[in-house]
DNA sequence: AAAGTTTACTTGTCTATACAAGTTGTGTCA
DNA sequence: TGACACAACTTGTATAGACAAGTAAACTTT
């Protein structure tokens, strides 16, 4: 979306249906007109409609089957970018100065239900290291992470102050699915020394796991003080 | 993905550089192989390519520049769908039984900070419901809403234990923008009685503000016992 | 009336070609 | 040496045509 005369074919027949379609005009369910209708409408080649009309597809506004036609889709899907973010860039993005305190940084043998949810056997060897993540001096994220060694053999060799587990991960074994769960907890004694609050107060945690290839690379739960801390994020049709 | 030869030639281009890009082969900032290149070798036109690479700039696992060419995204952008659901779908779907329970339906005068955030001046009338979700009797959600009556005029006289208020605004203003912040907090002593938990037990809350159009639709706060609900998700790059 | 066939319409994919526009290096001229 | 022009590359868009495949309704045959 750069160059040509600025507005595209492709880009003003998306902009009419995608009006109609927010305008309440056409509702869902209600039927799009057939690529054939609108090239004559617009005076454009087939293939240009059927660019916008894909377009629209992916971007879940519109659903197409063939033989038949296509038609406002049900319930708009909108999709916000929910990323897997380094904490240290999210926090130098906010102008702030992050900081980790390494607790623990170890190997590990795995038990029964980690050894399953990493895909290895019990009692295999893990690394394990929780770290403390700090915005300005002030604990905001208790991260507690197991490793495939597989994924990363040098991964406890890593200067975990000077680059996140995250940051180090993403660069030797890039994701090619995850998982996730957000959910409301209190945190542990431990937990509530670490991230200095008191066991009352409610906290957020996200467990996630990652997978690299065909092998699962990292278990990490994230619990985040729910003072200091949410998850943000916005959509548009 | 659906017609053809079941494998379609675009999609094995695809397949191929996601195959490069995932396997850690081509590296972050990595340029990929030119849309002259692919065409001979894989003996195609160059829309062919050219749909491929634009299919994987879109997925945010490539990034192209005109003039100069394409190159490995470099921090694999991957977006969950987080959709704005009917709870009574997603309880449904599950196989249970969704009830509702209605707590307060009325006209109010918004204060200063509610009408501004529902883009109306100080003192304007509102919609004010406030409902409990049950799923198999038990309470999973407390639904705190706020409703402009410029979008939905008939809002109050709708049957809520028939039609969850997502389900109608969906229905009469399509949302074209929307913003949300998932934390996690102690509920008050009256939120605690009406999802009957106590008041020690930590809650996840969804504060979500909908746009149709040019106006603020709705404010919502939702409420979900820790203890029974979690957001879950997965992405695949 | 029921079953099968044809026809018209839909979307899905692919090609070969064309022109526009951005970038970069190379060569020429002053 | 410096400024400029040009050529060779890149991606971005658009076209006209072709064939495949799915659906649904009209039509024909039994």
């Amino acid at each position: 979306m750069s160059t040509a005369p600025a507005v595209t074919a492709y880009g003003q027949v998306k902009a009419f249906i995608k009006g109609h379609i927010s305008s309440g005009a056409w509702k869902p369910g209600n039927p799009v007109p057939s690529e054939a209708v609108l090239m004559k409408q617009f005076g454009v080649s087939r293939m240009t409609v059927n660019r916008a009309l894909r377009e629209l597809t992916a971007e879940g506004m519109v659903t197409r089957v063939q033989g038949v036609g296509s038609f406002v889709a049900e319930l708009h899907r909108i999709s916000s970018n929910l990323t897997i973010r380094d904490i240290h860039e999210e926090v130098v993005e906010r102008g702030h100065v992050h900081t980790t305190q390494v607790v623990l940084s170890a190997t590990e043998r795995a038990g029964a239900e980690l050894a399953k949810t990493l895909g290895l056997r019990a009692g295999a060897r893990v690394f394990h290291t929780v770290l403390v993540h700090l915005e300005n001096g002030v604990q905001i994220q208790l991260e507690d992470r197991y490793v495939n060694p597989a994924i990363a053999p040098e991964y406890l060799k890593t200067d975990f102050t000077a680059s996140t587990p995250t940051n180090y991960l993403l660069k030797v074994a890039p994701i090619t699915e995850a998982s996730y769960s957000i959910e409301a907890c209190l945190p542990s004694a431990t937990e509530a020394t670490h991230l200095g609050i008191s066991v009352g107060e409610a906290c957020l945690a996200m467990v996630r796991r990652t997978v690299s290839g065909a092998q699962v690379a990292s278990v990490v739960r994230l619990v985040y003080p729910g003072s200091r801390y949410s998850f943000a994020g916005s959509f548009q049709a």
